[in-house]
DNA sequence: CTGTTAGCGCTTTCAC
DNA sequence: GTGAAAGCGCTAACAG
């Protein structure tokens, strides 16, 4: 049992006023008269008075709550964007709410229903690496609540989305390996599911055709993103009679992985085999050799998302743009593809 | 403008039923006719029915919600704790609000604030490594709201508390050292007002103690954890006139960037200097040479905090225990304090 | 088993 | 300038 918190009534009732005139000197309503602002504004000062927001959110048919799912919350990623989001939405006097969905389709389901029924005034999502069906996002549309994608996101869906270029920042990898003199490039790519998979992937490729490279298929493997299982691909790799000499990696903790197993396989990085990877993660300027790879402007991801979330809410839903932005990526060449190292 | 949100009346009255009685098919009372319930049931379904809990919040003056305080977010840490402490309230039907205060006091107390505004049903919280002030936490107490901390937290509130036994994790972490043929060992420990800092300087100093090796206070410097200001500690270190053989670093992320500096400057680890961290965070396994360090169990420091909320919540204060419950470390060895390495 | 009523804390007309 | 009253969506007595 809570000790009873103080209410505008308990105010109004030791002022000898009623709880209407409290409520306008704590809103800035114009017309109080200024002593009587004074007295309430102190008092509710003295007292520790806080504005109960389920009162206000009831009446006010709002929440004053974004609600942000995220995928997995191990790697520095994610967090980096909720840092980003969470800023920008404290800004404009919002809270958020964050779930975290475990890269589990299930779990992303029960998340979107607790947002629901916390009432979000709007929602960010990244999806799982497993989501195939949307129904419990066309729910959002259809109620007229904002979403938006960040990251990964649904093409399916016409809603705004917060993303980078992964075609073009992987072409860009890919070239890079190619002009260091790589002939044979393997891929360790994610699920075929996932579009940034794809993206990247395509990307991948077409750097290839464009230096005459033939695709190999061999050399492309699409795997869960379960880390463990890095090492039985990499293996593969290595054992092949051909070796590749070079590997893009889906993304950083992928490539940390891959450089953990090939060292310790009494390989040499870059000399014997060149890594990149993508996401400029934490740990990637430190493993040794230093990850070549694709920096990410994740905080503005967050921050650009939940500029967005701020701006539908006031507007109509006929006034919603679905505009996808694309933040830039830039390349950070380190020991892993270039140089001596070790 | 939202789209209207469909409420128990709007099921009440397409069934021609009192919305009492739809509160209670939702609600699974016992006394409601089948057939009833099943229409009830069905329309909701159709109808995408969402409670509101905005509005059940009000009414029961609960909100179902745990506020999270933390520090930081951008190392894996905090996001590790919240993921714990997310699962566990989750598993109770309770939403996380989660506030970084970004070391900062005031957003601290801004946070707190909002945590009261929104009427959580219990906060957890780690401090900033500048709060010395408590009244915002105080409040709390006053207002009969569960209060737990973790990790950081306030000697002079008798709330509960979740903590690792940083002295004795400290303590073998030099005495580690110390067996493993180390003389001169610095430490690099964080801000004095932290307690946490003067455990593990304790811890510090106590093995020292014991193994007859006289604290040389020269060896000692406190900062405040701003990495950046690394180098400079390291530097001094490596240029004193006999330079310590070890370093003792107050966590990992220093003991990281240390790595990194130390590295730079030519001299070999461990063989130069035998380098131990604390808090096997992220990439202490993958820097090179690996971070000998301790090992915290993060998400259980959350689910352990968020359970003692979880309890504490159907409970008067009076009979809340202010107990701290100490959570087991682990000295993890690996070659930044032994071996040849590299 | 179900309907009626009151009320959670607050904002917002509508009066005066 | 201020008060009275209605109502946000829901639950919980209180009657039947």
């Amino acid at each position: 049992m809570k000790h009873h918190q103080v209410t505008i009534l308990d105010i109004a009732r030791m002022l000898g006023i009623s709880k209407s005139t409290v409520s306008r000197a704590l809103t800035n309503h114009p017309r109080v008269k200024p002593e009587t602002r004074k007295a309430v504004l102190e008092l509710a000062e003295e007292l520790d008075y806080q504005p109960n927001m389920m009162a206000i959110n009831l009446v006010s048919n709002k929440s004053f709550t974004m609600g942000i799912i995220v995928p997995e919350f191990v790697t520095s990623f994610f967090p980096q964007v909720v840092i980003g989001a969470q800023q920008e939405a404290a800004k404009a006097g919002y809270t958020v709410l964050i779930s975290p969905s475990n890269e589990d389709y299930n779990t992303e389901v029960s998340n979107t229903k607790v947002m629901l029924a916390n009432r979000v005034d709007g929602m960010m999502i990244s999806l799982t690496k497993e989501t195939k069906n949307f129904d419990h996002l066309k729910i959002f549309q259809r109620k007229g609540i904002p979403l938006v994608f960040y990251n990964r996101v649904c093409s399916e869906m016409m809603v705004p989305k917060v993303v980078i270029d992964d075609y073009e920042a992987a072409y860009r990898a890919v070239e890079h390996l190619i002009k260091s003199g790589r002939k044979r490039i393997a891929h360790l790519a994610g699920p075929e599911g996932l579009p940034i998979s794809q993206k990247r992937l395509n990307g991948y490729k077409d750097a290839l055709k464009k230096y005459n490279i033939p695709i190999n298929e061999e050399l492309i493997i699409s795997y869960d993103l379960t880390l463990t299982k890095v090492a039985i691909y990499i293996r593969h790799f290595v054992n092949m009679p051909e070796p590749p000499d070079a590997l893009f990696a889906i993304n950083d903790p992928t490539a940390i992985e891959a450089i953990k197993v090939i060292t310790s396989m009494g390989l040499r990085i870059p000399q014997d085999i060149a890594i990149v990877g993508f996401g400029n993660n934490y740990g990637s300027d430190f493993i040794s050799p230093g990850l070549t790879t694709v920096n990410v402007p994740v905080q503005e991801i967050g921050r650009t998302a939940m500029g967005m979330l701020l701006s539908m809410v006031n507007k109509e839903p006929a006034q919603w743009k679905a505009v996808t932005k694309v933040l830039d990526t830039e390349l950070i060449v380190r020991g892993s593809s270039v140089g001596e190292s070790k």
